[in-house]
DNA sequence: AAATATATATACCAATCGGTATAATTTAAC
DNA sequence: GTTAAATTATACCGATTGGTATATATATTT
């Protein structure tokens, strides 16, 4: 790894949670500046535009927060077992995302929206690609009977990416964990009542 | 009413979706200027600052969606019949909303955190009224037996106001109004399962 | 260790930022 | 219809915006 890959990460890692707390328009290249403790030549030396930089701090968080879930759910031996590994690690989201600056799929995905669409064409792609996981997951559950049959994946898999963004909203905005872990109370009778064979 | 209260309210209603669309920071005033065809002196001669003139615009923006919802709602005779109708307004709310730059609560939520107070206190407080609003009305429908006298309304209400953000979440970022249509069914069996006596 | 390639700092660019003092204009009161 | 009051336009403020050319310094290769 080389100098200049070394400090490539070093600005993506340290301006990561800034975009995500202030936004595209929000972050400054002054405020990039500071953080890291160098100047505009070693930013443009090293990235192309802001909007560059932007969208390599956006996969950045998206990484570090889906590697923590994977590792979460890897564990499980069954599909059900992986579905409440999940919801468990969403009940800790809030103490994990925090120093990222909150959920960069929810926070990026209405900022970019109107304003900068590689970020927001970015997000769709994140957001999709978690729900066709999820959906794959629960077809692997309906094959070895796990699940029912009957379930429509893909329309239960963004029924709760959508419960998760809005009880992480409410969390965020009101500064009120509850929302959360009530929220994966609700998912987890879900998968139980509804998903469950 | 004066010309200056025209104006002013003309200035709130001609700006009100571009704070909401492009955020408090991605707003500048020349966005403002040239959507009015105004001057930056009549701006600032009926407002303060930019901040009170987004601040107002917020408040227009919640007041044209709470009044549609209400008008919606009111003329529902039972408690069940009046959670339906916010269910069946929320099936409609991207085409109620996209005029307006999408959902205020959502957007500025989410932009003003980390970034202006004044705007996310605000969203805050909107937030937490809607919330004891749909517990009261739960509360009636406790008392005359609609509703199952178990049921916290508050914890409850928080969840279908988280819901119905995570799915608006969906519908504007992945522009596909499914995520809404199929929350709404699942908050309506909610509420036939769960809720109902 | 010298030569070369790479990376960072400096100094600058025009454009725009939010905001204001003042002048010109329009509205409202009499 | 005049006059006084309120409103809008003009012209400007210093600061900051994203970005770049060039010089300096640091790595890397030989």
């Amino acid at each position: 790894m080389s100098k200049a890959e070394r400090t490539t990460q070093y600005i993506i890692e340290t301006v990561a949670p800034i975009f995500n707390r202030n936004g595209y328009s929000g972050t400054s290249l002054s405020d990039i500046t500071l953080a890291t403790g160098l100047t505009k030549g070693a930013v443009y030396g090293n990235f192309e535009s802001k909007e560059e930089l932007a969208l390599k701090a956006f996969n950045h968080n998206i990484r570090v927060v889906f590697d923590k879930l994977s590792e979460k759910m890897a564990p499980e031996r069954s599909v059900i077992g992986k579905l409440k590994a999940l919801t468990g690690f969403y009940r800790n989201y809030p103490v994990l995302t925090s120093p990222l600056g909150g959920c960069p799929l929810l926070n990026v995905g209405v900022d970019a929206n109107h304003q900068n669409e590689l970020l927001l064409n970015r997000v769709k792609e994140v957001n999709l690609k978690l729900r066709s996981n999820m959906a794959n997951l629960m077809e692997e559950g309906i094959n070895n009977h796990e699940i029912k049959s009957s379930i429509d994946t893909l329309k239960y898999s963004g029924r709760i990416i959508a419960m998760i963004e809005g009880s992480v909203y409410m969390t965020f905005t009101l500064n009120d964990n509850s929302y959360m872990l009530d929220m994966m109370d609700h998912i987890d009778h879900m998968i139980e009542t509804e998903l469950k064979n």
